[in-house]
DNA sequence: CTGCATCCCCGGAGATACTG
DNA sequence: CAGTATCTCCGGGGATGCAG
């Protein structure tokens, strides 16, 4: 697929790095779930409460996913009832900066693109 | 909703400065065409050739989007046949540094990623 | 050349109920 | 407390065909 010629190189979902991150990262749940364990290990019970309308499905899920990407650590106390406690690795911890960034972004630009959208769907209004 | 005390504040998707980032650049298709256009203006076949794998519709789908969130510029000019160019606008021009440094991010750590989940993988092979 | 409309399928994600 | 197991629904996204 995607003969080309080095004048025009072709980029792919499947190279591009960013791709990759959003791999990663896609899921509306996982930033959170970093950002919530940024300040600290939690405890199961605890991220469900921090996390606003999380349901217990994609919580746990969304745990396996980074753990298994090892940018979160889970550790089972041996005690009854149970107690596990997650926290970022210092993989997960590299993270923080650049969705420190995006928050940044955020706070700078977002009222731009609600401007944009306002202007875009009135323009877009009469049909 | 989410009545919460000062001592353990609540994370919601609506709040999330980066889930509002999330829903302006999560598709995975967004990242490629902002990517595409980082060079210069480009109409839309080329974008479409360029871009592998896209289908028309999510292309169009795609920019549209980027489009009403003032990211991109679509300019006509009157020929037949049509000729559309599509271009970053500042604004979209500010994501650029954030989307490299993210692809950094991938060069640097993305082994890791792949091999803690091998590791994990392997791990939990036996059941 | 640059799209829009339609049909359709698959997987993400919520709700609910049960377990060690 | 910390999960697992189903069921189901909805919408993202591909394929195809038509249009200015």
């Amino acid at each position: 697929m995607a003969r080309q010629t080095a004048a025009t190189p072709a980029i792919s979902v499947t190279d591009c790095a960013y791709s990759r991150v959003l791999e990663i990262v896609s899921s509306k749940w996982t930033v959170l779930i970093i950002f919530a364990l940024a300040g600290g290990a939690q405890r199961y019970g605890e991220l469900r409460r921090r996390i606003a309308d999380i349901s217990q499905k994609m919580l746990t899920q969304t745990l396996r996913q980074l753990e298994r990407d090892g940018l979160i650590k889970r550790t089972v106390m041996p005690a009854v009832p149970p107690i596990v406690e997650y926290a970022l690795t210092p993989l997960g911890e590299t993270l923080l900066p650049h969705i420190r960034q995006m928050k940044q972004w955020t706070t700078d630009y977002y009222p731009l693109v609600e401007q944009a959208r306002k202007e875009y769907d009135r323009e877009n209004a009469q049909k």
